[in-house]
DNA sequence: GCCTACATACTTTTT
DNA sequence: GTATGTAGGC
């Protein structure tokens, strides 16, 4: 395991263009790839040798641009495909790139390393496992398995689960990852004091706890060769060596852990490519440093940078929409995105905004929208509702259903995430690995076999005594009369279970052995048996996951995909809206997008507000400058009055974001009756005075000029007094509570006590 | 050991 | 409104 270029998938290609030694050879001008490419696009596909920054505004041709400059490396003999290195930050966006490569060079884009920063890890560390202190056939765990096990970490250690969350301590064990800080580098400050200012003691016995299970974590994938590569100089040296080319896509969203790796690898050849665009960082909260793109030209001496500036997407208006909101944030790269398309001023929209009352009223009118389009011949699949939170969905889903409109929502659970396809994984994992103990644990009672809390802790008591995987120990205990007979029956027959399946596992075809497996264990038989409204659903997905795994070469191959690719492989089947979230929807385009909830609190969300401040504010601003470029032709950005949050309803106040757009692109409109007497573009329903802290910056971040914006300024304290008895449309008379600024607690004599804002209710 | 009923807290975004 | 966890009865 010396030398990392004799390895098999390497010696297997061909030189695809000729042999490399050659050097570099011109690259005729009318390639395929080159040809139609405006002069910054052909800059940043050309100028192949050195670190060069490509700032790519949304739709100034990023896509085109790497998938170019890939095959023009290739074409220019200055590599071969082996020794390019191109990242992405999704599966989707690898798996486009690598087909639209493809489509210009052949089948050796094939050959490419080409990836996620976590497959393209994973690749590495498979080759060094042991340098780790994991075996060759280490497994990666998912959310759920982590979360499980640090669970136990924290029983064993007897920390209290409700005073220290569990996911809270796992988020900051992620977010040390992310900053490439394993335990020992962790200082006491950035611990704090969660579980009992224990927290890096219990980061360090997870670790433990993964490394003796043979396993690791997402994070680990990135932080496992990061310290391969530190400690291991002549490792480092054959990477450096091979990666020759290295591009980095969405360069704004990578996290320290991935900058350090990518500095590393460059360090040789200095030949990186970084495509990324400031105003569309949206991952901070998972570990993103803005600052990696912000700094690319301090640390990476004598490079140069290409601005994509030239927007083949979308309207005039939009852009401009766009450009004013985002130039609200500070500490930009700066780039103006100009219309590079010849637009039709008849035919071009201003963006449009729209108060309703509440979010039914939203739900319909996106929907009769979406339907007036359909009527004008438009696909349904050209248009997209973009939310900021996944319960934003529910109520777009119950109008297009009443109506009748086909749509996907993307997103959501996912497949891979459901208990009956985890189930059935684990059983899988356990046959394929017999040492798999979270596997173990997950079904060893499911179904129901009566092997409960206290079976299990005899098992595992066993298995720690004699330094055993738990199914090992099971089948080592069953053979002694330390359990009770009854169990220790049920336990046989599911040791001996796992052992025929596993006997049979070279030679029958892999989804053969999942549907005898989920047959013979009698899972399928436990969903069918349930008569939950969901169970049917779930034997369908089991069967679903019969035909997906009898698309790949071995069972093993199938798990590690799994483990990578937790995403759904939503099929794009028919003509449907679609629902997303903005997070979802970066990199996509629709001829008509949805902003629904432009309210404070939802968006910019009050939780971003909360832990990150002004600069979790800019990180939705930049988050509503995504959602606005996603549009082609169209944007309707709606906001209702009121909203009902879980069981609650709560006034809502418009995002600030609307006071940010300028008034030349954007056309105001609100339901009739929802502003007493005031123009559409009179805010003055609602309240400017702050309910609560976080949105002292309303009047700060609205210092544009316009209706929208100077309205908020002045507004009277509230007329009406505690006592008083007062009347609303809908919920009828009532005694109000409270007053604080224009807000009133008011108890409805029939609907309850509830928050609003003044201006809705009249005196009785 | 299992099941049910009840309480609870939780909803940002994902490789 | 949901998913998860807990307590108590069988």
């Amino acid at each position: 395991m010396t030398d990392p270029f004799a390895l098999d998938d390497d010696a297997a290609s061909p030189p695809p263009f000729s042999p490399a030694a050659a050097g570099p050879v011109p690259v005729p001008p009318d390639a395929p790839w080159l040809v139609g490419l405006n002069p910054e696009q052909l800059a940043a596909v050309t100028i192949l040798d050195g670190p060069l920054l490509v700032l790519s505004g949304a739709g100034t041709g990023k896509t085109k641009v790497l998938t170019a400059r890939l095959a023009q490396l290739m074409a220019s003999r200055r590599a071969q495909p082996w020794q390019c290195l191109a990242v992405t930050f999704t599966n989707r966006a690898a798996r486009e790139m690598r087909e639209r490569v493809a489509a210009l060079v052949g089948p050796v884009a094939n050959d490419l390393w080409l990836g996620t920063f976590h497959s393209l890890c994973l690749k590495i560390l498979r080759r060094h496992p042991e340098a780790v202190g994991l075996a060759s056939d280490f497994t990666i765990l998912d959310a759920d398995d982590q979360l499980r096990l640090l669970k136990r970490v924290m029983e064993d250690e007897r920390i209290d689960p409700k005073s220290t969350l569990p996911q809270a301590l796992m988020g900051a064990i992620q977010r040390w990852k992310d900053q490439a800080l394993t335990p020992d580098k962790v200082s006491t400050s950035q611990a704090g004091d969660l579980a009992g200012g224990r927290a890096v003691q219990l980061y360090r016995l997870y670790q433990q706890r993964l490394r003796s299970l043979n396993a690791c974590d997402f994070g680990d994938l990135l932080l496992h060769v990061l310290t391969l590569f530190l400690s291991d100089e002549a490792v480092l040296r054959s990477w450096q060596e091979r990666f020759r080319y290295l591009l980095v896509d969405e360069y704004q969203d990578t996290n320290v852990a991935q900058y350090l790796w990518l500095r590393l690898l460059a360090r040789q050849h200095h030949n990186i490519c970084c495509v990324g665009d400031d105003d569309q960082s949206i991952y901070s909260w998972r570990g993103a440093e803005i600052g990696n793109i912000l700094r690319f030209e301090s640390d990476f001496p004598g490079a140069r940078i290409v601005r994509l500036e030239r927007n083949y997407r979308s309207t005039p208006h939009i852009l401009s929409a766009a450009s004013g909101l985002i130039a609200h944030n500070g500490g930009r790269l700066g780039k103006t995105l100009r219309p590079g398309l010849e637009h039709d001023p008849e035919r071009v929209e201003k963006i449009h905004t729209r108060a309703v009352w509440d979010g039914e009223a939203e739900a319909r009118l996106v929907v009769e929208t979406i339907e007036t389009y359909q009527r004008r011949g438009e696909p349904l699949a050209s248009m997209a509702i973009l939310v900021r939170v996944g319960f934003q969905t529910r109520e777009f889903e119950e109008r297009l259903i009443a109506t009748g409109v086909p749509y996907r929502v993307i997103g959501g659970p996912r497949f891979y995430e459901r208990a009956e396809i985890r189930d059935a994984l684990a059983y899988l994992r356990l046959v394929q690995s017999p040492t798999d103990g979270l596997a173990f644990e997950r079904i060893v009672n499911v179904p129901r076999r009566g092997l409960g809390e206290a079976a299990l802790r005899e098992v595992a008591l066993y298995a720690r005594e004699h330094d055993l995987p738990l199914l090992e120990a099971a089948r080592r205990l069953v053979g002694t009369d330390i359990l009770k007979p009854k169990p220790r029956k049920a336990l046989t027959a599911f040791v001996e279970d796992i052992g025929r399946w596993r006997a049979v596992l070279g030679s029958m075809p892999q989804d053969e052995l999942t549907a005898t497996i989920l047959d013979e264990s009698g899972y399928v038989a436990m969903w069918k048996a349930d008569k939950a409204p969901d169970a049917p659903g779930r034997v369908d997905n089991l069967k679903e996951l019969v035909s997906a795994i009898a698309e790949y070469d071995s069972l093993g191959a199938f798990l590690e995909h799994v483990a990578l690719v937790m995403e759904n492989d939503a099929k794009a089947e028919g003509d449907r809206v679609v629902i997303m979230t903005l997070h979802g929807a970066k990199g996509l385009e629709f001829d008509s997008v949805f902003l629904p909830g432009w309210e404070e609190e939802i968006f910019p969300h009050l939780r971003a507000l909360e832990e990150s401040g002004d600069k979790g504010l800019e990180e939705e601003r930049r988050l509503a400058y995504v959602g606005l470029t996603r549009a082609r032709r169209r944007v309707l950005i709606s906001f209702a009055a009121n909203r009902r949050v879980y069981n609650q309803w709560k006034t809502q106040l418009p995002s600030r974001f609307l006071a940010e757009l300028p008034e030349s692109d954007v056309k105001r409109e609100a339901d009739r009756g929802l502003f007493a007497g005031g123009a559409p573009t009179d805010y003055s329903g609602y309240s400017t005075q702050p309910l609560a802290e976080p949105r002292a910056n309303w009047t700060n971040s609205s210092r544009r000029t316009g209706a929208a914006a100077s309205a908020p300024s002045v507004r009277p304290a509230s007329a009406f007094k505690p006592g008083a008895r007062v009347t609303h449309d809908r919920f009828g008379d009532g005694t109000v509570l409270a007053v604080e600024g224009n807000t009133l607690r008011v108890a409805f004599d029939g609907a309850g006590i509830r928050t609003l804002i003044d201006s809705y209710v009249t005196a009785l």
